[in-house]
RNA sequence: GGAGAGGUGCGAGAGUGGCCGAAUCGGACUCACUGCUAAUGAGUUGACUUGGGAGACCGGGUCCGGGGGUUCAAAUCCCCCCCUCUCCGCCA
């Protein structure tokens, strides 16, 4: 959520930088006037109220001094016009509803820098790193999923017996490979991230106020018979662990890492990029997240981009990294940046992270707030990205690693995690 | 899951219908005293919102776990929910 007082206090220049995220001026008019309107009405309670708080201490003052027929005179006259107070103080609930639900629809406004852009297509590739397309030519490649079956260490079609389609079963080399990325990822930022180890569902209010549960956001399952709702991030736990709370400027930057499984509906996404480990309704997941004063959010930001992709340059992966344009931000983000690894059995570039600077986009609506050493009280700002999504990550690897054999070589740093360094199946 | 007790400001803790945004103690901060520290004394110290003011500030409204209700008036009474503690049951 965004600050209603941008909108009464520099509406132009808050419509243009919503423009550039693809937001109708429409809506945001529609904002200012609500905003307007809910001033107005707190203007006619307060005045209400006022009256009724200075009538009813009048009538304790009369009691006090025995004069009894003078207070049940105010109390009756009183009685009579509460109803009026009451039926302002309605109308201002229904504006505040309907102010709510339309600043509900705004997203977080673009760093100014962000390039401009309107969809996916203007995005900017910042650098790439390890990639040398000549190292394609002249063999086959193949896609992680067959290698993985011909390997007996992915079952698609058992997974899909027990749970449908978009959902992996790892065995023997391929879970240890999956247990071992994991352990690897978490050892590689252990030095500047705290490992928490979270509950993986969260209450429903927890969850809405990180910005995952809206009406346009239908991508977490819930448990049916309580208002519980599986994780779709780790970000969700990181980032609710302090809502409704007061930091102490001393205690900031926060930083914490949690391996999690994460679950996603992903309505309607069945289909050919989905094959394999490219999108899974369940997946693992280390998550980074960070919790800082606003004028080191950029700082931090960089910083976090930085973490996220160390572990593709230690596993020697080909990665590049992308800056979203304005149009294709995510919702809450002011700046995105995806590291995108090259997969060269799929022919593509596989988003493996997506690091974003939500500003104080979160923490407005989760109330997490610390305070200045000077006194004042202001909202942190959030920042959160993937530390190793393990399914594409997984899948980059055993493309990677292929050999003439058909065995698979892991990344050097690997082996000790997973305890061999080459994947032999059972064959 | 059952029975009981509780949830108050930064912390402890009082407050069972009006004089309570809230005693008291502690913490923190400021000033005085002091060679420094400590000790002592005085003072300050919640959030949100709305209006006035350039601002320091000043006025109003809301908030005592969350939501509803009763009443002229609710931290205080009633209902629902959440959480914590004790006992019982169950259990990895």
């Amino acid at each position: 959520m965004i600050d209603t007082r941008l909108l009464l206090d520099d509406f132009d220049e808050t419509a243009r930088r919503l423009a550039r995220k693809g937001v109708d001026i429409a809506l945001v008019d529609e904002c200012r006037r609500l905003a307007e309107a809910r001033r107005a009405q707190i203007r006619l309670v307060d005045a209400g109220r006022q009256e009724m708080n200075a009538g009813s201490s009048d009538v304790g003052a009369l009691m006090r001094a025995g004069r009894k027929e003078e207070a049940d005179a105010l109390r009756l006259d009183l009685s009579a016009r509460r109803a009026n107070v009451e039926a302002l103080e309605r109308e201002l609930r229904r504006v505040e509803a309907d102010l709510d639900d339309a600043m509900a629809r705004l997203p977080n406004l673009p760093a100014d820098d962000v390039p401009e852009g309107r969809s996916e297509d203007d995005n900017v590739i910042l650098r790439t790193v390890g990639y040398d397309p000549d190292r394609y030519g002249g063999r086959e490649w193949l896609p992680h999923w067959e290698i993985a079956e011909r390997l007996g260490i992915l079952d698609a079609e058992r997974a899909a017996k027990l749970s449908g389609t978009m959902f992996a079963l790892l065995k023997g080399d391929g879970a240890r490979l999956l247990r071992g990325l994991t352990a690897f990822a978490l050892d590689l930022h252990r030095d500047s991230y705290e490992e928490i180890v979270p509950p993986h569902v969260v209450r429903g209010e927890v969850i809405a106020k990180t910005g995952h549960l809206t009406k346009f956001d239908t991508q977490a399952y819930r448990l049916r018979d309580d208002d519980l709702w599986l994780l779709p991030t780790g970000e969700v736990a990181l980032v609710g662990l302090h809502q409704g709370e007061i930091l102490a400027e001393a205690d900031l930057p926060l930083r914490y890492m949690a391996y999690t499984t994460c679950w996603r509906r992903e309505a309607g996404a069945a289909g050919k990029e989905t094959r394999g480990m490219q999108r899974l309704h369940e997946f693992h997941k280390v998550e980074l997240v960070k919790l800082c004063k606003p004028e080191d959010g950029e700082a931090e930001f960089h910083a976090l981009v930085a973490d996220a992709a160390r572990p593709l340059e230690v596993l020697g992966l080909p990665y590049r990294v992308v800056e979203l344009c304005s149009g294709d931000l995510t919702f809450s983000a002011s700046r995105v940046y995806d590291l995108e690894v090259y997969s060269p059995g799929v022919g593509r570039w596989l988003e493996v992270s997506s690091i974003s600077l939500v500003t104080d986009f979160q923490s407005r609506r989760g109330q997490i707030r610390f305070r200045r050493d000077g006194g004042g009280v202001e909202f942190v700002y959030a920042l959160n990205g993937s530390g190793l999504a393990t399914p594409r990550v997984w899948a980059a690897i055993v493309e990677h690693g292929l050999t003439a054999d058909g065995t698979v070589v892991l990344p050097p740093a690997l082996a000790a995690y997973v305890g061999v360094d080459t994947l032999r199946g059972r064959a």
